[in-house]
DNA sequence: ATATAATATGAGCCACCGCTCAGGTTTCAA
DNA sequence: TTGAAACCTGAGCGGTGGCTCATATTATAT
């Protein structure tokens, strides 16, 4: 299913002129990639947009999936340190406070540059998540090192699965959100009921929302 | 942003001969979304998969978008049809066994065909959500109400974000599995998982999973 | 200063895509 | 039976996108 091609860039730039190029590159995949949308994104606009000619473009990355990916490896290891750091910083607050600064932190970190992101979800869903997949494992080993920190103030015996809910159902309502309804993520109401399902997911109680 | 373009079929067939045609072309693009997926679906694979010219195609479809969107429309019907009625067919059941019944219907839904599904998601967020808005508005209230059938024994009080979140986080980790790892949809640990996620923040309770 | 390697250029090739249209075949009603 | 309407066909048009390559420019080493 998944291709094997490798997505690296081809040759590894040596002088500081090209290395210039490339990350002109891949900044302008992500701006045509906000502004143009997935569907007319091709890698003549790509080139025009970076200030470069396509010829370049193509002795540095293989393709257009490579600068895709590229884009979207980068933002998800932003995703990756702001987990982290809501973490660290919330080291030792109760955990129904950390719970709220993660999802806080996870919706803040998408409102930035939404059209971006939209392009983005699209893009990893078409060239397939394998790619990310390292990425995504990062991400729930470092919620499931959170959840065994609190292990026996938690509801939960299985970390592992549970890790894997949390992080799909943080990120995929987010996306969701952000594609049906993109000012809901502003909404106040809507990130607290997600803190409170997740709240309740992990420590159960009765108090009301 | 989303076009206003009819997606609507063009010409109603009238004869039973252009009646097969047209859901041949339809099941065709279905057969082509599942075994291509979206990049290498075109126009003319479809038409060559249905046994059909392209002339015909387009005599009843102003385009490849509408194709899929007939698709996508067909199995989200499909979706609230099993919803509804597994609603209705626990109707009497506690709440804990309708949560456990729902979830079940909706990931053995996404059994079937994966490949169909993964192409189907891939192609609506493409194609833009608004098209689709109905369907999902008509789950949200299909959930909303039977939220309200059981409200005094719910701690949720908002209900209209409930079920909004509910609908969205169901469907989202749904596809999210499906697309990093299908095989997870079978195993019971993460259907289990998902409905005591859901049986907490409806209903609270300390047991344990 | 000069040779060599590194980098950049962009017109254009090729493959494919969505879609049309002029002309054939089938169905139907009278 | 016959004419009109419905239906089907598929070569091909216009357009675009990914990508290459012959050539030019710039940096580096000696």
């Amino acid at each position: 299913m998944s291709s094997r091609i490798s997505l690296q860039p081809l040759k590894t730039p040596r002088q500081a002129r090209s290395r210039a190029t490339v990350t002109a590159i891949v900044q302008a995949t992500a701006r045509v990639l906000a502004r143009d949308g997935y569907a007319k994104t091709s890698t003549n606009r790509i080139a025009r947009a970076a200030g470069v000619s396509v010829g370049s473009l193509y002795q540095y990355f293989p393709g257009k999936d490579a600068l895709v990916l590229a884009v979207a490896r980068g933002h998800a290891e932003e995703m990756l340190k702001l987990l982290s750091q809501a973490a660290l910083e919330t080291a030792d607050a109760p955990i129904a406070t950390r719970i709220r600064a993660l999802v806080h932190g996870m919706i803040a970190a998408h409102q930035g540059d939404p059209a971006l992101h939209k392009a983005l979800v699209e893009q990893v869903l078409h060239l397939g998540l394998d790619h990310m997949a390292d990425v995504q494992k990062q991400a729930r080993a470092l919620v499931r090192g959170w959840l065994a920190e609190h292990r026996d103030e938690l509801l939960i015996d299985d970390l592992d699965t549970a890790a894997y809910l949390l992080v799909t159902t943080v990120e995929a309502v987010i996306h969701a959100a952000l594609f049906d309804a993109p000012e809901r993520l502003t909404e106040p109401a809507f990130e607290a009921e997600l803190v409170s399902m997740i709240r309740r997911y992990l420590l159960g109680g009765e108090e009301r929302t």
